[in-house]
DNA sequence: TCTTGGAGTGTTATCGCTAACATGATCCTC
DNA sequence: GAGGATCATGTTAGCGATAACACTCCAAGA
């Protein structure tokens, strides 16, 4: 609005046309050597450099992005919240997609419903965003997404696995397997689960790899504890964990639920490892300092991050892609959560 | 750039004049509607209405921004970490953003350093934001920001106390004070600080606060514990403060430190809050989980925000402000880390 | 010598919108 | 009922970039 005066004149942010004014050259030819051009003669090309620099000229988006009908924004749907893993991944997707150019508008929405994802998207295609990248947990956000008219380069993050449209996913069976191997292995009979909010993608495939460890050991599997990712209800699952002798080993679905189950343990008198073995999921970086240090997995979100971004990327100047599915495999970190069970 | 093909024929996404012909009016008229400009009829207002929903038109924010050399973006410039508290942050300033009409644009950086800092201004810049957003708790984020051109609408967060431009901040100082008052109301003689990184305002601000509350209360004042805000450094400081039994209470910088020092006491056999009282910073929510629960001091981040955005969108049209600076008062949540010292 | 073609550059149109001014109708005021 | 204000709408001119095409050289080949 208010343009600043410098020296009694008032001015504007330098344009093409004055950086072509400067060089000597037409505006059209700017524009070439801004894009890379490779019919320009090395001395204008040095030329319009010196002009640019001398104006601190830098080009505007928003008339790029008119002519163009392109950006170079890339739209991330996400919930609003603070959980770790969706916000490391989000951390993690901003760092890549900034290496590789691409700004970030991020859109969060309350509930992952229909109408609100819808909207977020919206917002996004109103921007006029290159591509969208959707952290889309549950399945009602998953519907939503069918709704994203083809044509829009979407990838999906922690979906459903069964979409067959681009996606990314954090291998849960795999992890979870192999936490619930872990615990077999030191030699408990059979693995308790604790499980996320059964709408979740994550926490299903937890389920699934947590049944698959015990079916294929020929354990007996217990019934599962529902619970949501909050420490409370991890303690709610603790305290009724503790009263029951037989429970010896217990993979909870995140790390805060494993920190509700270490504290309703402690209170009831039982002591982990001694009495009973627990793993976490997610490796939050204080995880290490639970009482006593927790044995976890760790999602690995900056390979996510890179998946995702190339699977966009791909799309962007490619069309389809023939293998669109990506999984990232997680890793077993062994501390000292975990002991063989009592005699 | 490839438009999609419908029926044969080529389209695009409708533009304004598409709607003024179906309506049977000027493109202008159009954009009037769409504005809110008051010299419309009624009846134009809702045949254009109607066109627009039945091409279900989106108004091109590019062309927009083109003409009136304004977004309806706010660039946000924040540290690339996923603590709680500037995570927290973020998350409720997009919110309360994204309901006055604002979409956030956010750039992280990996070190809060000049250079970094600087380019993520003109990142935004060259995007034409309408105003920036910076969460700067260190002293090199806050020069960094002296770079920023006067006109650039401009909100810290966390920033430097005696800064001059417009600012929020959590009261660091009322909360460490409350944070120690309570320790020492207690029965304790003293209180122990565990600080955050030194060059943070808000660990140099908890620092203060706990002097203030020894000093007023005539207490001696203990060497200072410096660490950062992880939990591996609290574990540190408190295999040192363990080994003391003139320390029976600990004011830590955060709640990740607290783990730590509570993990610490537990290895060496200190009971809390039997023996040691404990302190900390943030309401993470799993602070209620700790071994045992832990007493803390929460942060306002939704007023924090609140107040953010109502400073920007000050500055977007009224220019400089009166009062320009606003402090936002913690509270304390008591739990059971604190007790009475041992006889 | 006369094409032919590509390299280097300029000219013009255009993207979709808002600002500024122009126009015509309607209403009030004296 | 004439003149001016106000309302409702249209017309035109940009915003700052890219795309498409036109033009001028000049070297290479027929």
């Amino acid at each position: 609005m208010d343009d600043p005066v410098v020296g009694g004149r008032v001015t504007r942010d330098p344009a093409m046309t004055d950086v072509a004014r400067l060089a000597g050259v037409s505006h059209q030819t700017v524009s070439r050597v801004l894009n890379g051009h490779p019919n320009v003669r090395e001395q204008t090309r040095l030329r319009v450099r010196a002009a640019i620099a001398e104006l601190g000229y830098r080009p505007n988006k928003a008339a790029r992005a008119l002519v163009t009908g392109r950006t170079q924004l890339i739209g991330v749907v996400a919930a609003n919240s603070t959980l770790f893993g969706p916000a490391s991944l989000l951390a993690a997707f901003e760092s890549a997609a900034g290496e590789a150019g691409f700004a970030v508008s991020l859109k969060r929405v309350k509930v992952l419903d229909r109408s609100s994802i819808a909207e977020a998207v919206e917002h996004h295609r109103d921007q006029r965003v290159a591509g969208i990248v959707a952290i889309a947990p549950t399945a009602s956000a998953n519907e939503a997404l069918a709704d994203i008219p083809a044509g829009v380069p979407l990838v999906t993050v922690d979906g459903d696995p069964r979409r067959a449209t681009p996606m990314v996913t954090v291998d849960q069976q795999a992890g979870a397997f192999d936490a619930t191997h872990h615990l077999l292995a030191a030699g408990h009979r059979t693995v308790w689960h604790v499980s996320g909010p059964p709408d979740w993608f994550d926490a299903q495939g937890r389920v699934t790899g947590w049944q698959k460890a015990l079916e294929e050991a020929g354990a007996e599997i217990p019934p599962l504890v529902a619970a949501d990712w909050s420490a409370a209800a991890g303690y709610r699952a603790g305290q009724m964990l503790a009263r029951m002798p037989e429970v010896t080993a217990v993979f909870a679905a995140n790390d805060h639920l494993a920190l509700g189950i270490l504290r309703a343990m402690s209170e009831r008198g039982k002591h982990v490892p001694a009495d009973v073995s627990i793993v976490g999921f997610d490796d939050v970086p204080e995880a290490e300092y639970f009482i006593p240090p927790l044995t976890t997995i760790r999602p690995d979100f900056k390979a996510v991050a890179r998946e995702t971004l190339s699977l966009l990327l791909a799309q962007l100047d490619g069309g389809p892609l023939d293998t669109p599915q990506r999984t990232v495999g997680p890793q077993l970190i062994a501390r000292a959560s975990v002991a063989p069970p009592p005699q």
